[in-house]
DNA sequence: GGTCTATGTTGACGGCGACAACTTAGGAAA
DNA sequence: TTTCCTAAGTTGTCGCCGTCAACATAGACC
């Protein structure tokens, strides 16, 4: 009690003057909006209303909304490259592991649908933001690598497939978002399905 | 001239009362407004601003905004149903007709990023309004039946491979709008590319 | 101790979607 | 033909929103 609310830490040591790190607590929360009630569910005065600051403080930190959305997706993207590369390390054989990248992605997608329709949505974001690029680029390389891990490919040859992976990837997590169809653990080790037609073209030998 | 504007019919011959068909304007309109400023340059008051109408006129024949959003996103996935049938006319061969409903299927998404995107956004858009599902259940049957043109399938089977190469085109789509990757024909006939490796597994035998 | 600047506040502007109350006019019913 | 109903359009308002400018404050640094 007492008011004395600079002793409750938000998570940061950083707590730089008046507030406490804003700018973590606005990411915080407009995640949580984003996450909660989908894209135009965020808004920075009501972030700031829960904040207990007022309406133009964000500004201070984020010179747009759309600055601030970037940074969201950025966060996801170094998230989705944490999920990729601990999927990594858990099957025994090539073909297991990327079974396993594929369904860690497909999980992340499915966990965070808001999120992860916000970090592929050009219009609401700045793609080429090198916060959000770098993590981009290297869940890309964790997807190449685990395809020349199922075959020995040139480099040409593995980015294309890598692409066609990536690109399977990415509109089966938003369609099955839609409804258009949708299963659990649909890249299950060893279970028939969508990929394990699309893995038997990616493992060919070239 | 001599504001006989009356005569001035809008293409439609259905034209109830006063403006003269309001609900196929708006559509032109905001359709314009969305391809070209994106989905957040659509604004009903500039719409009937430009149309000469009050501000509130839109509501009396579209609810909602979402319900405006619904009807372009809707006469997209007719567009789409059109270009696809269309290419499929074309080839001599099987692979050659594959080929070219997914060089179509990218084509439109090319031509129309910002409707495309709007089409698949499922906060903005009423993704279950009959007028939408009709026409993308359509879209999707020719895509089977083009994948069972390629190989005698189980109804089950041609469902799963036409998912697989559903998703693929549109995640090949949306990232190729984002710049992640680019080409004008990609999917070309004889062309090697990312196509070639799915078709091969899309049209293995059972 | 004095100043500088990052942080936060207040107030305002214009734009938006939605709603309610009112007006107009076309078409149907008498 | 006259009456009336109702779809179509108008005016005004409400409460949001993002952004900006002008001002206040309080660490930080010399």
């Amino acid at each position: 009690m007492l008011s004395m609310s600079t002793l409750t830490e938000t998570k940061s040591a950083k707590r730089p003057y008046h507030h406490g790190d804003l700018p973590a607590a606005l990411l915080r929360v407009c995640r949580d909006q984003l996450e909660k009630g989908g894209i135009d569910a965020v808004s920075l005065r009501a972030a700031a209303r829960q904040l207990g600051v007022s309406h133009a403080a964000p500004i201070k930190h984020f010179p747009t909304k759309t600055a601030l959305l970037t940074a969201i997706a950025a966060q996801g993207y170094r998230e989705a490259l944490d999920v990729l590369s601990s999927a990594l390390t858990t099957g025994t054989t090539a073909t297991a592991r990327i079974r396993a990248l594929c369904q860690a992605f497909f999980d992340f997608g499915r966990h965070h649908p808001n999120l992860y329709q916000l970090m592929s949505m050009a219009d609401l974001i700045h793609l080429d933001d090198p916060a959000l690029e770098a993590p981009r680029r290297a869940c890309f390389q964790r997807m190449k690598d685990s395809v020349r891990d199922l075959a020995p490919l040139r480099d040409d040859e593995a980015e294309e497939r890598t692409i066609l992976l990536w690109s399977f990837l990415h509109g089966y997590v938003l369609l099955s978002q839609n409804g258009v169809f949708s299963t659990e653990r649909p890249f299950a080790d060893g279970k028939p399905g969508p990929l394990t037609h699309l893995l038997a073209a990616i493992g060919s030998s070239p």
